[in-house]
DNA sequence: CTATAATAGTTGAACGTTAAACTTTATCGA
DNA sequence: TCGATAAAGTTTAACGTTCAACTATTATAG
């Protein structure tokens, strides 16, 4: 579809970032737990990784969707029981979010599920490839990330 | 969200991939010209650059679409003028897309609406680091596609 | 203090995508 | 030649996302 001969290389190499996005995605959720999505299981580890709680506008940030987007991915997980929401105390507007037992369970069988896919691509390509490649990357979004309305998040 | 220390490095490579999609697609369709999306404006620069016509199974091929997506496709484009679509006449099955002039120039302005955002990442990032990227991009696309059930697509 | 601006969160419309079911037409082996 | 299988295309449902409009609350300037 895009070609290097004839196209920009930032375009060319936007359009693999497209396909494999898709690619990936499409396979990740196939063999998620419960229907879950992406969007989902982001958000459950999110939280093993980090601890705490967070507030959907942190969220929203971490993760670069719309607070939309992250309203109903919050809805999905708290009608799932895998996370709990509850207003901020220090705040009226504001809410917390935070993973519960039954949560870090689905994750743990995402990160399961996760597992052969994994292997899958790891025995493919050597780990310096994706460590060769990943500095670029993180580059290139925290680039487009400047470029938005809303401030970004580290981590 | 994802972090190399506590995370597969592959795992922490597909999430940067799925930002940097999201993010780059949000900013694309933004100045796309009456309202386009990126895979209608992939679809025209397609058929620009290759020449020809295509039935509406190889774009789906082409671009790691389902079927199903690449009929409101090329709908769309058709509704618009942008394509025309006719029976094949040697498969009774199948259709024939092909660009019309409309499209074409529709494809010139979305070239030129990407114009600013590409210059963008260019100043920003010397050509070599896409040249670079771009190979292990290409072999990480070809992987997945043959994870497939369907066949890919060189081109 | 108070009015204005900024932020948090929700909602609904519009859209693309996947997945699955379905129709029609080709292909191919027995 | 016929019957089973594959392929092309469409349709519908379910879902996530963006965007814009809206409410409620907090922050800030005068």
């Amino acid at each position: 579809m895009a070609n290097p001969k004839t196209d920009p290389l930032p375009f060319v190499v936007f359009n693999e970032i497209g396909i494999i996005e898709q690619l990936a995605r499409t396979r990740f959720e196939r063999v998620l737990p419960d229907g879950l999505k992406v969007s989902h299981f982001s958000v459950l580890n999110h939280f093993v990784r980090l601890g705490g709680t967070r507030s959907p506008a942190e969220l929203a940030r971490a993760f670069q969707v719309t607070k939309g987007a992250m309203t109903n991915t919050i809805q999905r997980l708290e009608a799932r029981g895998l996370v709990t929401v509850r207003p901020d105390p220090r705040d009226g507007r504001g809410k917390l979010v935070e993973i519960t037992p039954a949560g870090r369970r689905v994750r743990e069988q995402c990160v399961a599920a996760l597992g052969p896919l994994l292997a899958d691509v790891q025995a493919a390509f050597p780990r310096e490839e994706f460590a060769r490649t990943l500095p670029f990357l993180q580059a290139l979004r925290a680039h487009l990330d400047r470029a938005r309305d809303k401030a970004p998040e580290s981590d």
